[in-house]
DNA sequence: TAATTAGTTGAACATTTATTCAACTAAAGA
DNA sequence: TCTTTAGTTGAATAAATGTTCAACTAATTA
């Protein structure tokens, strides 16, 4: 056996099931990638920005004013979904223009939104 | 116009777009669930576990196994997903077998799978 | 009954992260 | 050209979170 392969002080280790389920389980990027992408969206600001999003087409200070937030605040977590490749944005004038770039976020929302009205 | 309405110290407030989407958008408790919810899956050793229980009803102790982590580190984030809901725990003699609780989490998956890729 | 063990739990520690503040850039208008 | 303004950015602060450690509970077995 070798060594590290069991952790743990238990004696009740169900060899094959460890063995099995070892073989199947996905390469840890896949792993990383799912849980970058659910805590991404899994801040409050953020939703409500992909929400405002959905909508329409909004630039900066309008979406601080719909969530009553600083400019400087959104504009941090505007960054953060940028570099995520969830919204994108358009310069006009002095004015920045974002918009959703990813169709899946909106599927994922509702499937959420599923699972929480029938948990309540 | 009401005080604190608009918080911005911007002169480019598009006021319609403000307050028709100000009325759209749903009630602070949906956001809060939601964030919830995607933090609770958006952790690497959670979405494992889950993983791992989406395969089969497995014991604290094989699950540890399986991912190489502490028993206490497992034993934290079961107690994080059994008070969410997300699953559920059986005990027979000194061992306890956990379940998914919850078939949207499978689904929200899949399309996160998809949305990741997409993407790469 | 005493010893062993699967699992739980609370406190401590380290890490991550969201917001604020101040300084900055780039575009528009006087 | 000078001023104003929409938006960005980095540093600092405060809050949240994951793992470890040690002590504990409950069930089994010698």
């Amino acid at each position: 056996m070798a060594k590290n392969e069991f952790i743990c002080d238990c004696n009740v280790i169900h060899k094959e099931v460890v063995e099995k389920i070892r073989k199947e389980i996905p390469n840890g990027k896949m792993f990383n990638a799912l849980a970058i992408f659910f805590k991404l969206i899994g801040d409050e600001t953020r939703l409500r920005i992909l929400f405002v999003l959905n909508e329409k087409e909004t630039c900066v200070c309008d979406i601080a004013n719909i969530l009553s937030m600083s400019k400087s605040s959104i504009s941090h977590q505007l960054a953060t979904l940028r570099n995520s490749g969830i919204v994108k944005c358009r310069k006009e004038g002095k004015e920045v223009y974002y918009s959703l770039d990813d169709e899946h976020v909106t599927k994922v929302f509702e499937i959420a939104i599923d699972h929480i009205k029938h948990k309540v």
